[in-house]
DNA sequence: TTGAAAGCGGTACCAA
DNA sequence: TTGGTACCGCTTTCAA
């Protein structure tokens, strides 16, 4: 149905190569022969087929990208600054979910390396790094953004995850918190990263916290996470109530803000409550959200950069490693007293 | 670097032609064969070129689904439910996002036909139909979603926009409120279909709206829309206040109800809100948002199956039209009295 | 400046 | 049951 080189070629008594040619804007062609075929080939609405270029070429011009979950604004704004970047350089971002799920990730990232993609981008899920250990046999470059393996020096992009956590414990601290809680995310590198640094940060204020007001949970990212609201009802029934609590997420945050409004108790006057994420619509909650950025702009930006560093820069260089900085916004969920120490 | 089945029949001593019966599961091949061929395969961690068998298949077993926003939940979730009822027949979906922007549509949906996607999803930001006439003409089967054209009778999904603005308007008087404002959107099919809506339900019961009362934006989507807060703003400083208002989408949505607490007045009492979406955190804000659903997994199941008909059903039948209901979720933003009338 | 031939990694068709 | 040959649409190399 499309138009071939071949049919530009006969109807203009050329051969195939000369057309070509003047796709690819070689030098060595005639102004008069150039002028006919491009005419001709807009009168065909004429578009190259990539796939049977890549087979020839062996660069099929995709990068891949791999997330959890499309619909997570992260994700979203990530995938936005990927492709922006990319569609500059002539690269096509083939996104997929995977819900979460690592068999069904392996599955994606099965069917991309089939689509032969230049590169790979990956949020995983995964809790073995075998799958990347095979993309590295197998010389596929690959990039991991937000969740990254310990076990692995991969090139890397993501906000520091202890960071995020120690900032958002301490500022709990600063406004006056002295019995501050945390409800964590499963168990991926972001999840472990930010309770690592709310631990630091209460050890650095010499502040110590009851086993019960820390809770890892297995699942949940939607809005108003119903894990986050059970948790910290929990806690609320506990003798000694939590003053303050660091969430993993701003869903989860959501959730424990209802709990806590449901028990008649008051944020941030009783309970101060941080989240992270600093999703866009964090201004208009019930009570507005202090949140941890997460840079997702910058995330998407330096990822794409690095890949197509992998891709265009001869070198192969070792893994890089991108962290960014956290940023807190501060909104009315923690805005009581200053400084109560 | 990736093993071909070339590899494989040099290892074996078998032809190519054998490999690649086995590949596709060819029934006249030996057990025995099969079993050394498939071992190598595993061993070689085999991945067919899918872009050499699109070649010469002439399908790439790709759909192509383009919309205006990829942070904007609804596309998300359409993108996820058709990706997961398109994955289980062997389909890969490529998304790509066009920002709303005409011109960057027109360039991703080139780009997709330049990969030779089987199907083209599209929810066109465009306004004129000249991309599509040509899709016609190069006999390549796409369908709309969310936004639809007059001027064509094109395979399309979506809800029923007219219903979503009679629905909130019908809600809108029913609880009482006498001056009713609406707030919508840009250009589009969906924005003038549910401000058609909206007239059409104020005529029905007898009600008339000022010219005032009627705002149309032409862009803004995010949450807490500022355009929505804007026309919010000027209808309070009329004389004669509205007491309702209908705003095209949930954002939209978000901007009003702020502007109706800041002049410190109540929603509802003073001004009750409906909005559109459902987003999923409608629960949480500062006063719960009521809102018309949009059917997002419906939408996205049923477009994955037109599509898949389109491609696998022999007859070309003619354009079908999916108009699905819309459904209102009442919250906090819209209980005030009963039925005033 | 132009083009013939080979080949990228597969599949289809038909013969052995 | 197995395989030879041609070919999908394009690029590369080299010769004319």
């Amino acid at each position: 149905m499309a138009a071939r080189l071949k049919d530009i070629a006969r109807d203009l008594n050329l051969s195939v190569v000369t057309i070509s040619k003047v796709l690819r804007d070689h030098p060595d062609i005639s102004t008069e022969t150039r002028e006919r075929v491009l005419k001709r080939m807009k009168e065909l609405n004429y578009r190259p087929n990539l796939a049977a270029r890549a087979l020839v070429t062996g660069r099929s011009y995709i990068a891949g990208l791999v997330v959890p979950d499309l619909v997570h604004p992260f994700f979203g704004q990530v995938a936005k600054a990927i492709s922006s970047v990319l569609r500059k350089k002539g690269y096509s971002l083939v996104l997929s979910s995977s819900e979460d799920d690592p068999e069904l990730e392996q599955q994606e990232i099965d069917q991309l390396l089939a689509r032969r993609v230049d590169v790979l981008i990956v949020a995983s899920t995964q809790s073995t790094v075998e799958t990347f250990r095979r993309l590295e046999e197998q010389k596929i470059p690959y990039v991991l953004i937000d969740r990254k393996f310990d076990e692995l020096t991969a090139n890397f992009v993501g906000v520091d995850d202890e960071a995020v956590g120690a900032l958002a414990t301490s500022h709990l601290v600063e406004v006056g918190c002295r019995r501050i809680a945390h409800i964590g995310g499963p168990k991926v590198s972001t999840a472990i990263g930010r309770a690592d640094g709310f631990r630091l940060a209460l050890r650095a204020n010499r502040m110590s916290t009851p086993a019960e007001y820390v809770v890892m949970r297995e699942h949940g990212d939607d809005a108003g996470d119903a894990s986050g609201y059970e948790a910290m009802k929990r806690m609320l029934a506990l003798k000694q109530k939590p003053d303050g609590v660091f969430c993993y997420n701003d869903p989860t945050a959501m959730g424990a803000m209802k709990a806590v409004l449901e028990a008649s108790l008051r944020v941030p006057e009783d309970v101060a409550v941080v989240g992270c994420g600093n999703v866009a619509y964090a201004d208009f909650l019930r009570v507005p959200l202090t949140s941890v950025d997460q840079q997702s702009d910058a995330i998407g930006d330096r990822t794409a950069r690095l890949a197509l560093g992998l891709l265009e820069g001869g070198a192969p260089a070792k893994a890089k490693m991108v962290l960014l900085e956290p940023k807190l916004v501060v909104r009315a969920s923690t805005m009581r007293h200053k400084r109560a120490g």
